[in-house]
DNA sequence: GTCATAGTATGATAAATATCATAATTTTAA
DNA sequence: TTAAAATTATGATATTTATCATACTATGAC
């Protein structure tokens, strides 16, 4: 893990963009001299379950992994976030120390803003703390509806639904490497390694997918979105 | 249901608590002034999914679902809410419209605030909206992790889980009344129903619980505890 | 390169859970 | 009050999923 410390100059960075429509200037700058950015590999650990929160944690680039782990070593996927997710959104102002751990599923990027300057910033700035309110509640909902979607459906439809998730929402490509091996998308749909492989194989039987690895390539995607839809 | 429009002068109430706190004299005398509350019977829909979010919502008295209903009929209960949680919190930030309904499981209160006037004090109080922030933040992160806790289980685990969560954090009691019929505690736990009702049936067999129609007693208690923890 | 290790794969079997059937009991509504 | 409907209950069976066993394959360390 690599720091660099930053000015907020980033090209596309959906926070900037957040901080401009509502935020004076000269806030705007002491929290981007205090910004550090800090690289990591993937596999890194970012944020390990129990440490205190420290800052406002945004993704630059790359992809990451929430997550808990249990004493069993049977873990449990959260949510897969991506570039200006925020990262620890979830209990930075609820919480003191971390409930859950993050990790690199790419080489990855995050942004650390100073938590007391963004605390600071939306108990004088209410537009500001309207539209971070916004952003929370947006993902926790998405969070949640997401599971419950998940929960209803069988193996198949689970997996289905991963696949997609990945050619739609992530990588926005019919072929795309998957960032979890077959063990964590087992912990991330909530079955186990062996039927999500077993299932795996059943959707390249019947010509829904082709696998080479760990790439992936959608044939059928209809097919495979009915699967989702019904399975 | 019933309507009535009344002053923020009830006792123990924690929202006028949080407004106290934050917010300056003439503020509450605008929200309160405004503030209106219905009375639900028991199995009174409070909020239907789709339908606009036009005001800021907490449950004063009784006990509500909130819940999505399944086109195949089949329903998933997301939370029970108690006196004084935010009952549309989950989106009222994020969303036009709810994306969950609200249905009452006992015989409620419900105060709504004028939407408008509350996102007016938020972004016209920075402490005050840190203070809704924080309380977003925490319902979302009890949910979340809930619904984590809850998938680890098997039906057992679930069970156990779900009568514990009545006795301790509902009704404080080891004796109570269930506010939900089996079906429903199979909605909330992601089971059938028959599963449910022979798991009680189980749990009254080996003396953890007795059950009278919807009423139960808690015998076992260590047990009980033991088998949600493992189970 | 080769050995150790983790990951992928597949089959056989066991266990958990869902589904279907049916009956008793309770609640609701006429 | 009584009939209809919903809920609770239990058994039998089918289906789904987990577990266990065993290879095969890829990857990283030396």
């Amino acid at each position: 893990m690599e720091e660099v410390p930053n000015k907020c100059d980033c090209e596309k960075c959906d926070v900037r963009e957040m901080f401009y429509k509502n935020v004076e200037a000269q806030y705007i700058e002491i929290v981007c001299n205090t910004k550090i950015e800090k690289a990591f590999k993937k596999g890194d650990m970012i944020i390990e379950e129990g440490k205190p929160i420290e800052s406002f944690i945004y993704l630059k680039s790359g992809l990451v992994k929430l997550y808990k782990q249990g004493e069993d070593g049977k873990g449990q996927i959260i949510i897969i976030a991506k570039p200006f997710d925020f990262v620890n959104l979830l209990s930075v102002f609820s919480d003191t120390n971390y409930n859950y751990s993050v990790t690199a599923l790419e080489d990855s990027v995050t942004c650390h803003l100073n938590l007391d300057h963004i605390k600071n910033m939306i108990s004088t700035n209410g537009e500001f703390a309207l539209s971070i309110m916004k952003k929370i509640s947006k993902v926790s909902d998405t969070i949640i509806l997401e599971s419950l979607t998940i929960r209803k459906k069988n193996i198949h439809g689970r997996v289905a639904y991963i696949l997609l998730f990945f050619a739609d929402q992530i990588y926005e490509d019919k072929y795309f490497e998957l960032p979890l091996n077959r063990r964590e998308i087992a912990e991330f749909i909530g079955k186990t390694t062996e039927n999500v492989i077993r299932t795996l194989s059943e959707f390249r039987r019947d010509e829904l997918i082709k696998i080479f690895g760990k790439s992936i390539e959608i044939i059928d995607k209809e097919k495979l979105q009915q699967v989702s839809d019904f399975g």
